[in-house]
DNA sequence: TCTTGACCTCAACTTTACATGAGGTTTTAC
DNA sequence: GTAAAACCTCATGTAAAGTTGAGGTCAAGA
């Protein structure tokens, strides 16, 4: 017997293929997310997956949070911080969200003084100089966590 | 004897250490972007590299550049439209510039949108359906060269 | 029931962007 | 003129973020 959501053609559990068709990823992404501990998933009998319906919203935070250049180690502790057990409350996801706002503006600040002062900036030569601000690659990351942490605003990890 | 550049300190050209030392890479990454045709040098009779100036430029181009996540082949591509012979002008870099400006734009403006929805975009659930703008992994980028072209924000080539 | 498409694990491969080390040569500084 | 520091090439290694394939199991519809 079939619930409504089920019968509305909305399962209260996903399978790895729905998530992946309706994330718009792989399903071997969605394993590989799985051994990073980026999300988990319940087993059927047969030991196939089951996901709460709070994975795609787990998942659309990846794919942005990767957009905008953060590394998977870095998206996963972020993660670590909301209930592993039920689906996390707004509150839950506002709190992260403000964890990392400090990061997301100053990778916005540099953008936007890159995207302003390219023509200037490289054209007087002032990207060749160290005291240029483009060119100073450490910047301060809001408290995640204890202590200062240093962020490599290019490929590599924030701690 | 010196010309009056040397005795100030300023050699007219640059061996890899000291390209090295003031753009902040290391030597091996030089090499590298060597091999990718990114910068080009000249030798020495006993086969050293020997850089011109505008190296630096370059190398500051580079990393600037992947700082906001463009992958060094699309850089490489960029950079082949500069004169290879002899150091750019001013407006030779602003060309450059402007063929990246509307990308530039597009990846801050994505940015904005993160920062500023962050919280009610992903608390109330948008993140997780398709039509969601921040959802959308594809966009439109500056013609460059010819036609349009597709831009996987997230780490792909822009090609 | 039975078959076909979706899943499972695990190992191996791929790409990008370098780093490291071996073995040898050049420059520079005294 | 010699020794140390810097450089050279080439091969191999590394980390991130997956992809691909083999060999086998599960589940849903006719």
């Amino acid at each position: 017997m079939k619930t409504r959501l089920e019968q509305a053609g909305i399962s209260p559990t996903l399978s790895v293929g729905e998530v992946a068709r309706r994330a718009g990823v792989s399903v071997s992404a969605l394993h590989f997310y799985e051994t990073k501990g980026l999300i988990s998933s319940d087993r059927t009998q047969g030991n196939q997956r089951r996901y709460a319906r709070d994975v795609l919203r787990r998942v659309a935070f990846i794919r942005v949070a990767q957009r905008v250049g953060i590394a998977l180690t870095d998206i996963a502790a972020a993660l670590a911080t909301l209930p592993a057990t039920a689906a996390p409350t707004r509150a839950d996801w506002a709190r992260l969200s403000a964890a990392w706002r400090a990061d997301l503006d100053e990778r916005m600040a540099q953008l936007k003084k890159l995207r302003d002062t390219l023509d200037d900036c490289i054209g007087c030569g002032c990207l060749s100089i160290d005291r240029c601000r483009l060119r100073n690659p450490y910047d301060k990351l809001a408290g995640q966590g204890a202590g200062p942490q240093r962020l490599w605003v290019g490929r590599r990890s924030l701690n």
